[in-house]
RNA sequence: GCGCCCGUAGCUCAACAGGAUAGAGCACCGGAUUUCUAAUCCGGUGGUUGCAGGUUCGAGUCCUGCCGGGCGCGCCA
């Protein structure tokens, strides 16, 4: 249960009464009403808007009609209070009943707990990482690929039918630098003398493998022949071996695509010509001649009349290129008849995730989805910026062996996948994120991954210890769900239970808002409340989660614990981070 | 030159769809432990949200113009 939305569809049906008795006019817009937690908890449980945004419509001032709508509000199940504040806020207080039976919901929910149906079964696409297959990923792909891989689960958590593609961009230039370079490390595994790895062709030793695999396979059979001959087969099968390479990487970080589709195979297809069509039939593409850009005109710049797509129609700041000088399609062309075949396998909503250096091809892409699904299909594009790496606060030494940066492998073999996950969404996608690869193995408050970590440990502790301590007593969940909470009681106790029912409010807004971040702020703030009960009862004995002499209390305390630890699993299943029973090693 | 992103406490960052007195952590100062794992917690100091206007009952959030940083800017993907 989102708890927000309820009481918000609950005061509707208040304002609604107040239109049926002529308080406020009919066909009053109710839209821009809003029940949020308050800013400060002390002002209440829960705050209205309602009459700021109504006084104006209504001809009230916002006291007078926040005081209409409070009376009748305070006689709503649940509600033990209403106040009205500052400019017109209206805060309303819960029974303290009320906050305890979310604990139930959390029991008896197990860690589906948040699950949301907003996204009433909608279906998503999600295409993250599409790193091209030239390579192992490296660090720099590492937060797209958390990024892309949590918001799908984001959203699938929020009752979306999410999709997890990868683009393989395996039809441009690259992959013939990409095969020249399989073709020299062939050549090696025949025993020739190559010489260093010339300037221009990846020098990368994992081709090392590939050039040996075909030498063992097919042995002299390409040598001695002219370039286009091999070239088809060394591009084939380099990619593969590439794609093999990524996908093991993406394993290890516990990714797994649904659908990998591919550019050439796109465009074999005649994707492209079926995309230019599309357009050509709504007249939106021409032969023309584009200005140089201002200010930064490139040297060997001569103007040249191109088949050119009308973005600017579309929001774009200049129309785009399709076609390069030698016939061949752009790469806008081609990813134009990519999405265009996305929202045609049945994706109206679109997502890509991409890093900061195609900010400048973001516009261009929104115009295409738009021009080509008549506005029907919609895109989003998120952009991860940069991940500076750091050792103790000092930019961490990138390996020099010819041509390798650090690879996710190795950052995975030093620090993990959970911590990879986790610190990759402390920060919003949009701003730079520092990774320290020795403070994120700290453990302290300073380091998040450990916190929310511990805080669950801590939480399982309590719980082995109960078993131990009441063995004669029925602690499964589901007995768990049905005590009597009524011993909850303290002030903190129920602060918890509060940061425990905005869960699923939280899991909603995030998959609207497509900002997968917010989940770990959540866990943060989740395992803070725990960690600040758990001290309180070594302050106060009588707020220890066990007391020995008191079952009906420590049920119920052990009611609350088991919860914590549901809503933490339910946010770490999401993140992809395993929680743990206990950090002893 | 143009476009996109960013600018919030000394530092690193939050702020949920435009809401109330802008919140955390670190650092600094002062406290709590014969532990349900103190690897934690509590309290205090600290702000003209880059600058100047505008819209609004209300702006860190939206609009305009500046300043500063990052990314990008026809035949790379």
């Amino acid at each position: 249960m989102n708890v927000f939305k309820h009481f918000g569809e609950v005061l509707l049906g208040e304002l609604e009464a107040l239109v049926a008795t002529g308080t406020l006019p009919a066909g009053t817009d109710l839209s821009r009403v809003s029940v949020e937690p308050p800013r400060d908890p002390a002002h209440g449980d829960l705050a209205t808007n309602a009459a700021m945004v109504l006084a104006k419509p209504a001809g009230m001032k916002p006291r007078d009609l926040a005081q209409a709508i409070a009376d009748r509000l305070a006689a709503v199940a649940h509600v033990t209070s209403t106040n009205i504040a500052g400019p017109g806020f209206i805060n309303i207080r819960l029974h303290d009943v009320f906050w305890r039976d979310r604990l139930r919901d959390v029991l008896r929910a197990g860690t589906k707990y948040g699950d949301s149906d907003i996204g009433h079964g909608a279906p998503v696409n999600v295409e993250y990482v599409s790193a091209n297959p030239t390579g192992p990923l490296h660090v720099g792909h590492a937060r797209g690929t958390v990024v892309g891989d949590v918001l799908a689960a984001l959203l699938a958590k929020a009752g979306y039918a999410v999709t997890r593609e990868y683009y393989i961009n395996d039809a441009g230039a690259q992959i013939d630098v990409l095969a020249r370079s399989a073709y020299l490390r062939y050549r090696e595994a025949l025993g020739e003398d190559i010489g260093g790895i010339p300037e221009g062709l990846y020098p990368g030793n994992y081709l090392v493998a590939v050039g040996e695999m075909l030498q063992q396979r097919d042995g002299e059979k390409w040598r001695d022949l002219p370039e286009d001959q091999w070239l088809p087969e060394f591009r084939d099968v380099s990619v593969a071996a590439m794609m093999d390479l990524i996908r093991a990487d993406l394993d290890s970080i516990g990714v797994r695509h649904d659908v990998y589709s591919s550019e050439q195979a796109l465009i074999r297809a005649g994707g492209v010509e079926n995309a230019i069509e599309t357009l050509q039939s709504r007249n939106l593409i021409y032969r023309g001649t584009l200005e140089p850009p201002k200010g930064k005109a490139p040297e060997d710049w001569e103007p040249r009349p191109q088949l050119l797509f009308r973005a600017t129609d579309f929001g774009d700041d200049t129309d785009r290129p399709l076609q390069k000088s030698d016939g061949n399609w752009t790469y806008f062309a081609s990813d134009l008849a990519y999405h265009l075949d996305k929202y045609q396998r049945g994706f109206p909503t679109m997502i890509d995730v991409l890093g900061a250096d195609h900010g400048g091809y973001v516009k261009r892409m929104k115009a295409g989805v738009k021009a080509l699904t008549d506005s029907s299909g919609e895109l989003d594009v998120k952009l991860c910026q940069m991940v500076r790496l750091l050792a103790a606060g000092k930019p961490a030494k990138m390996s020099k062996r010819a041509g390798t940066y650090v690879t996710l492998s190795d950052l995975l073999d030093r620090v993990g996948g959970d911590v990879v996950r986790f610190i990759m969404l402390t920060r919003k996608n949009d701003a730079p994120l520092d990774f320290d690869l020795v403070k994120v193995k700290d453990e302290s408050r300073e380091n998040p991954v450990f916190y929310v970590h511990y805080a669950h440990a801590r939480c399982r502790s309590v719980l082995r210890l109960a078993a131990a301590e009441f063995a004669a007593a029925d602690l499964s969940i589901a007995a768990l769900a049905e005590a009597d909470l009524s011993p909850l009681t303290d002030s903190t106790e129920l602060a918890l239970m509060r940061t425990m029912a905005a869960w699923p409010r939280t899991v909603e807004s995030a998959a609207l808002a497509h900002e997968p971040h917010r989940l770990a702020f959540y866990l943060q703030e989740l395992a803070a409340g725990f960690h600040a009960l758990w001290t309180k009862g070594k302050d106060d004995a009588s707020l220890r989660f066990l007391v020995p002499t008191n079952l009906a209390l420590s049920v119920a305390r052990l009611a609350m614990v088991q919860a914590v630890a549901t809503v933490l699993a339910s946010g770490m299943e999401v993140i992809g981070v395993e929680p743990l029973e206990e950090l002893r090693s």
